[in-house]
DNA sequence: TAATAGTTTGATCTTTTGGTCAAAATTAAA
DNA sequence: TTTAATTTTGACCAAAAGATCAAACTATTA
């Protein structure tokens, strides 16, 4: 597919509309003006809303779960899978920065929808399972405390990557926080996140 | 105003649904629906959907924002006002599950929105600056590390205390999550998380 | 109790918005 | 170069959803 073909213009504007305004908020118009072309077209390329709406939660969810599971799937021990976790993670969400929001709301808008595709993404493999065996080998070697539990490590994890990209508006308002200056924050978390954790699953003394 | 007044009614019914669906996927006719009452009286008491939705944001922050900020006023040390903190917020999160949604939502399509919002409620005492003199504090008394920044650590409080609010869906889906095992990890985060940020903080060795 | 003010409803209007369609423009094929 | 297929457009349609209004109903009060 060409590179400013108008299926590729409609996916494009069609991605950020969605992402930002969800499907209740965005507009068909308005993408198709984004897209810089009629709105017939799009209904003439994607049949309707929906189906333009499923093609894009397909692309978003493809270029990100597979991914993120990828990161947890490594033959390396716990605490450098904590590392490169945060890492891949919040790099790959620099790289979609609105992927969160978009799927937080889809979330509470349509549960099942992203719980078939994690189910077909994750498989087997489930970033729960994979995590619990790394644990298991950690508390075998003495190397982490007994009463660690993946649930609970992985929604850290999870909430101390992502958050920040859900609260990205406020702290651009508060600070008076630019792009630049939160990059730096990111690459700042990246490494600190892993010492947090890592520390929050050691021994006491 | 009487507890089953029509007003009260629609009240409820619209911080019901705008917190779910937000703003534009909230109906009018489903708000009545839900409070009983015929869609016309939704225009006599609120003359218009933005105005209703302006109450309900008015009443949620409300609700939320001057609670959030008690918690971190407190005459006691940095330690303390962090075990309070987890405690508190996800107690105030427990009673308005349906907060951090509504908010993150708002705050990508209105970030202004927000920001006066918190503007006026936190006016001088900005959770932030109040952090900022607790960890120097605690950087004088030698108790904690010197490189201790408190956007970072407010931006780590945070994510970890709403996060799981943000996707219990997807908890409830995947790990069969009842709403009670739900409370469970709740109370469980409550204990944890001022153990795994104090340790954050200590000095090394 | 009669009159007035306030409340509630059903019907209806208007605007918004997703969707269709025939015709025009463009591209590909014969 | 003519013909056929494909793409693109503007005009229009229908359904959804917010808003209005006069009439009916209820409560207040003179």
């Amino acid at each position: 597919m060409k590179e400013d073909s108008p299926e590729k213009k409609i996916l494009e504007a069609a991605k950020f509309v969605f992402s930002k305004k969800g499907y209740s908020g965005a507009r068909m118009q308005e993408i198709a003006d984004k897209a810089g072309i009629n709105k017939s077209l799009l209904h003439y390329y994607f049949r309707s809303k929906e189906k333009l709406y499923d093609h894009i939660f397909t692309e978003l969810t493809n270029e990100f779960f597979p991914d993120f599971n990828k990161i947890l799937v490594s033959d390396s021990n716990l605490f450098k899978v904590i590392e490169v976790f945060f890492d891949n993670h919040i790099s790959l969400l620099q790289k979609n920065k609105n992927i969160p929001i978009f799927i937080i709301s889809e979330l509470n808008n349509n549960p099942e929808k992203i719980y078939k595709k994690m189910l077909g993404d994750f498989a087997e493999n489930s970033p729960v399972a994979l995590l619990k065996v790394k644990i298991k080998e950690g508390i075998a070697q003495g190397l982490i405390r007994e009463d660690v539990n993946e649930i609970n490590l992985l929604i850290n994890m999870l909430s101390l990557s992502i958050f920040p990209f859900l609260s990205a508006p406020m702290l651009k308002l508060v600070s008076g926080f630019s792009e630049e200056k939160f990059t730096l924050l990111l690459e700042q978390r990246k490494k600190e996140l892993p010492k947090l954790i890592i520390k929050s699953l050691l021994p006491d003394k």
